[in-house]
DNA sequence: ACTTATCGATTACGAGTGTAAACCGTCATT
DNA sequence: AATGACGGTTTACACTCGTAATCGATAAGT
């Protein structure tokens, strides 16, 4: 899974909210991606067109025509951009190693117990 | 520790590296940052300056005059502006929940044997 | 067929960013 | 005292981003 075509350009933040809705379900149409995306950021409907087309000229969304309007997609995976995007991060702030982030999260104690649990949990299964 | 007087606004990627130069080593003059950022990046000189500039203003980087010029240091720490950093990442994209980062990062297969041993390690320490 | 409601496309515009030149004051050297 | 080097400040400019209005085509209803 997951072959990224041409991410020509990064996902800005306002338009990772646009590819949540259609993560979340797709396709959809543009008035579709409006009334999901609008319960949590405040945008009028020609702003979510323009995140829209700006998106599928990144090829980050990809369209179907359905009669005469269009219905978009996720043109990458979540998985992939969100890899991708913890990647970035990693490298950026911890030269690259995940266990400095971790450390990191610990420290500033963004780890609750349920969080702790969770991790020795995928710990235990990655060890086997 | 840690006091955050007035990062006003977010620093820039580019701002970044000049940061990291800076919390490697300050007090620093304006050449010096030039001297080495320029290792990574391939600035100019001026370019250098507006970025000292601009994280003077922001309040990132604060200025102590030696004669004629200016020593800059950090005026925010490395650490909490990574954590910052982190926990914007773990909010946008894991809906606040850091094992699901660490779920990502293994299953992306970021994570080798040394990280892993790593992270058992920290979370041997943080159950005790 | 004509009007209207839709929907995508084009245009807008201010703020921030990356990148840098030009300007200006001052210290040092001649 | 004049000149040049060095360093900070101002200005510049193209591009992206957030946010949105307007335009133009088309489908649907009357």
């Amino acid at each position: 899974m997951s072959r990224k075509s041409a991410p020509s350009s990064a996902i800005s933040e306002a338009e990772h909210a646009v590819m949540e809705a259609l993560w979340d379900q797709s396709p959809l149409s543009a008035s579709d991606v409006f009334d999901r995306v609008c319960r949590e950021r405040d945008w009028t409907m020609p702003t979510v067109k323009t995140l829209l087309s700006r998106l599928v000229n990144k090829g980050a969304v990809s369209t179907e025509p359905d009669g005469r309007r269009f219905l978009y997609s996720p043109a990458i995976a979540r998985s992939d951009y969100v890899g991708q995007e913890s990647k970035r991060l990693v490298d950026r702030l911890f030269g690259g190693r995940p266990a400095s982030l971790f450390a990191q999260l610990a420290e500033n104690e963004a780890l609750d117990d349920n969080d702790l649990a969770e991790i020795e949990k995928l710990l235990r299964e990655l060890r086997s």
